[in-house]
DNA sequence: ATGCCGGGTGGAACCCGA
């Protein structure tokens, strides 16, 4: 079965596009990020002809995530716990539970935080939900249990995975602090599937709009999937729906789907 | 190039993204 990310970048801008996609990938359970749409706006029938069940964790104007599964949700789980006195009203988090075989899978859709600018406030956020984000993970992997935790990371791993290194200097996408907080995220025991299963140069998952930036192919490897050991062992493949970004209307993120063995 | 494009809100100009 194939199980795919994507930030899609607006659900109304990209409705047509999101369903070309579906129809050539035929994912069977698809994350998608950036829908910019509330839950109750959120255009489902197209989606659902085509044989999704469908969940959402939208706000309005920015964030939200959403679910698509040909199988159906056991279980679906909105927002990332808080730590105690804490609070996030941002929809960028959604964790789905499915049985394949007979054994739970459970995905997430995540959205984590830009960071920029790095002298303000956003970027303690976004250092903050990546800690969140570690402690969630370390209570699902002792389940022992197939995860995978998908989507826009906004984080570079590594300088190879961006063109040009010098221009990621100080972002929050490529701070060290950023990164730490990645590995750290990964040493639990996480498989990050592209980095695992290829070492093919300019990967990418992520062009900006401007500057001509995917004419020169100016991109950055953004967006992943992290397989905790159980499902890591039914990783089979991995791909990067690059020919996206030359539609038109494109997304500025291309989807990256794994090959995973029900 | 800390906004060059693009989406969303709201109905012009501004916020946000990476």
């Amino acid at each position: 079965m194939k199980i795919a990310t994507w930030n899609i970048n607006g659900i109304k801008a990209r409705h047509d596009n999101v369903i070309a996609w579906l129809k050539e990938a035929n994912p069977d359970i698809a994350c998608l990020q950036e829908i910019k749409s509330v839950d109750e706006a959120f255009p489902r029938s197209e989606i659902e002809a085509l044989g999704y069940n469908l969940e959402t964790h939208g706000q309005k104007g920015f964030n939200g995530v959403a679910l698509l599964s040909k199988l159906p949700f056991d279980e679906v789980n909105r927002g990332l716990p808080v730590l105690d006195g804490d609070a996030d009203d941002q929809a960028r988090f959604i964790e789905g539970v499915f049985t394949v075989g007979d054994k739970p899978l459970r995905v997430v859709s995540l959205y984590l935080p830009n960071g920029n600018p790095v002298d303000t406030e956003k970027f303690p956020y976004k250092l903050s939900w990546m800690a969140r984000l570690e402690a969630w993970a370390r209570d699902r992997l002792a389940l022992e249990e197939p995860l995978i935790l998908a989507g826009d990371y906004n984080v570079i791993p590594e300088p190879e995975d961006c063109h040009d290194p010098k221009e990621w200097e100080g972002d929050a996408l490529f701070r060290p602090e950023s990164r730490a907080a990645f590995r750290s995220l990964l040493n639990l025991g996480f498989t990050e599937a592209l980095r695992n299963t290829t070492d093919a140069p300019e990967t990418y998952t992520f062009w900006d709009y401007q500057a001509g930036a995917w004419q020169k192919n100016n991109g950055i490897r953004i967006d992943h999937l992290l397989l905790s050991p159980e499902a890591a062992n039914r990783l089979s493949g991995v791909s990067v729906d690059k020919h996206t970004r030359a539609w038109e209307k494109p997304s500025d993120h291309v989807p990256v789907w794994v090959e995973y063995a029900a």
